[in-house]
DNA sequence: CCTATCTTGTTTGTGCACAAACGAATGTGT
DNA sequence: ACACATTCGTTTGTGCACAAACAAGATAGG
């Protein structure tokens, strides 16, 4: 049977709004966790990158976390003044840069470690919900990104 | 079968960054949806929650919309020097006040009318798909809501 | 009363998200 | 070689999110 025009509205008022403050409320589930560490949320995104594969040039890490440059640039500005991060030139094109943890960035990465565990008790939630919840919102992504 | 400890980890990184992800997509779909009527998303929130009920007092819609008082009271500024609301005194208590959209806050409702459809056009997910994803982010919200 | 405490909204400061304009380097066509 | 377009990161301006400090009104205890 069809679903009237009104259930429609409330639903997706419950849906994008549930999305928001899920958000919200997961990253500041972080907060806490990550201020030992002296990073923000995006700034720990940066760093997992940097972990998993270094050097990384500019546009790369923007692109691998969905970040518009204009939200990068001061970003890894101020991971450089926290003395995690350095930038290196790139062989043949003087318009970007690579960026590389520095010896202080690689050694974070210990403490960083216990990170997912402290966030996934603190959650509380099964697996399989969890599980579920990644293939929902990987679909959400697919059906919004704008890089198609 | 049992999950590797690698996968956990990998799957909290997944989820959360999936969470921000999928909400900043979302609501940058509302935008140009939005931008006609000259409404932010939040804003949207607040309007949509006015004409829901009116006067709602300034904690209350905090309260509803999940929002800090801190990042409410400049939006509501806002809202009011576009004209779209205005502040009455609460009688018996003058640290707050009541929230009412004005003529042409109301008047704005026809044209909102469409946005729901809108972006659930755009979206073109299966609706069984929008019923999981608000089931699970309900289930995360519950997990993580300061409020509790 | 009247003082101590609690509520409630505002202000200030930092950081993120994004649009628009910009400037410098690279690439392309002729 | 040269003019033109494209790529790439930065800068500026606006708005949101949140912590911390604050101020004014309400409330409770003595």
């Amino acid at each position: 049977m069809t679903q009237s025009t009104e259930d429609l509205l409330e639903l997706d008022q419950q849906v994008c709004f549930a999305l928001a403050v899920a958000s919200r409320n997961v990253i500041a589930l972080y907060r806490p966790i990550l201020e030992p560490l002296g990073l923000t949320h995006p700034q720990y995104l940066v760093m997992l990158a940097l972990w998993g594969k270094a050097p990384l040039r500019f546009g790369e890490v923007a692109e691998l976390l969905r970040l518009d440059p204009a939200t990068l640039s001061p970003l890894i500005k101020r991971l450089e003044q926290s003395g995690l991060i350095e930038r290196h030139p790139v062989a043949g094109d003087e318009r970007t840069f690579a960026l590389v943890p520095t010896e202080a960035g690689r050694a974070l990465r210990e403490q960083a470690l216990g990170v997912p565990p402290a966030v996934i008790e603190q959650l509380g939630m099964p697996i399989e919900r969890l599980v579920a919840l990644r293939d929902e919102l990987t679909a959400v992504i697919d059906a919004t990104d704008p890089v198609k």
